[in-house]
DNA sequence: CGTAGGTTTGATACATTTCAAAGACTGTGG
DNA sequence: CCACAGTCTTTGAAATGTATCAAACCTACG
């Protein structure tokens, strides 16, 4: 078991790699994408810290795994940490339930990519950020006095790969949740949100 | 461990049943979808035979569950079903790898539906029927010297639901797929594949 | 034979993409 | 500390693909 570093842009692995190691995020953002033929990109996961990063009982890891800032990994040999999880199936039952969630999150994204509208998405992709961001500052899950406010660690780009849209497309719907005072920007990737019950129905009602 | 039918279009459960069993698909289809307030709705997944069906270790279910042709179950009641996991690891451990791959199609699907056009997303659909159909007709993995024919087991309205579309914008590929000379349409619902090549290009090419 | 559900086709509207350019931010070297 | 280059972001105008609205056409079934 190592830690270990990768600066923002590096490549963990890329879809055909044989990563030899599972991981757990200790800090930063990383991107899960798939890269069709011609160059388009879809990100199909984020990973934050605490998540899981790796394909045990599999030498292919299907996925490119990029690091959207800089992040720290704690790693486990792959084949030690597959050994682990034949002799304590109660470990193996805690990745198995870890690995439905992340299908349940998988299935809620196909919702937001099939058949929400753009600002839809936008507001999808914030509420999401903003739980998570509320979840890592360990406070009790009462509601602060203070709006929610969090950092975007990713580029505008990012962010349309994310949600199957154009760069610009994105800027727009930023410009538009800005001036309905919906959030409010205090720089391009600090976001406040000033009305989270309409940021939260605007994530599911086209009006 | 006890047979079910359901009929074409029976709701197998919802989003917020707790379903108290656990089932293997013995024949037919099932569509696996999510619904918005507003009526709107996406297919997730669909399940065919040999494909397991709900959730153990959690009451709620998190998908809405119908019979798209007439469904015939193996259920195993789900508290009886979660002992056996915990008392045979190599069935979870089984499961769990089953879990990983409905992730990677999870994963792949969300490509189709977030960069993909409407024509590439019905040739995808397409390709992966066949394999399907492939799959289920036992031959050989080597190619058969007819041409790849299989029965579509949706409407219209359903296909567009999977793809995040209009049944009207199926409809207008389906026919331009007939006029390129890719496919034929047998009946509405059966598709022969005129040219499987040009076919899983167009999956993945915007030309 | 007639009806109902599903499918195809057409015309128009609209959201998002594409192409293009201006503006802001970040880091580096003078 | 400022100037500059490079990158990222925002904004604008036009093009395009898909949705929407509407009607005709099948097909299966009673």
């Amino acid at each position: 078991m190592v830690h270990r570093h990768f600066v923002r842009g590096q490549h963990i692995w890329s879809e055909d790699d044989d990563a030899d190691f599972f991981a757990i995020v200790v800090s930063g953002a990383i991107k899960l994408s798939k890269v069709l033929a011609d160059g388009r990109q879809q990100i199909v996961g984020l990973l934050f810290p605490s998540d899981c990063l790796g394909r045990t009982f599999s030498e292919k890891q299907q996925t490119f795994a990029e690091a959207a800032t800089d992040v720290e990994l704690c790693c486990f040999p792959r084949e030690k940490f597959e050994q682990v999880l034949k002799q304590h199936p109660e470990v193996e039952h805690a990745l198995f339930q870890k690995t439905l969630s992340d299908l349940d999150g998988a299935r809620d994204w196909m919702v937001t990519l099939g058949l929400k509208t753009a600002r839809e998405k936008l507001a999808s992709f914030l509420v999401q950020m903003s739980q998570r961001s509320e979840l890592s500052k360990c406070t009790y899950p009462r509601p602060l006095p203070e709006l929610p406010t969090f950092v975007l660690p990713f580029t505008r780009s990012e962010i349309a790969e994310y949600l199957g849209l154009t760069i610009e497309t994105v800027s727009r719907n930023f410009t538009r949740l800005r001036v309905d005072n919906v959030i409010r920007l205090i720089d391009g990737h600090t976001v406040e949100v000033l009305d989270p019950e309409m940021l939260a129905s605007m994530a599911e009602s086209k009006d």
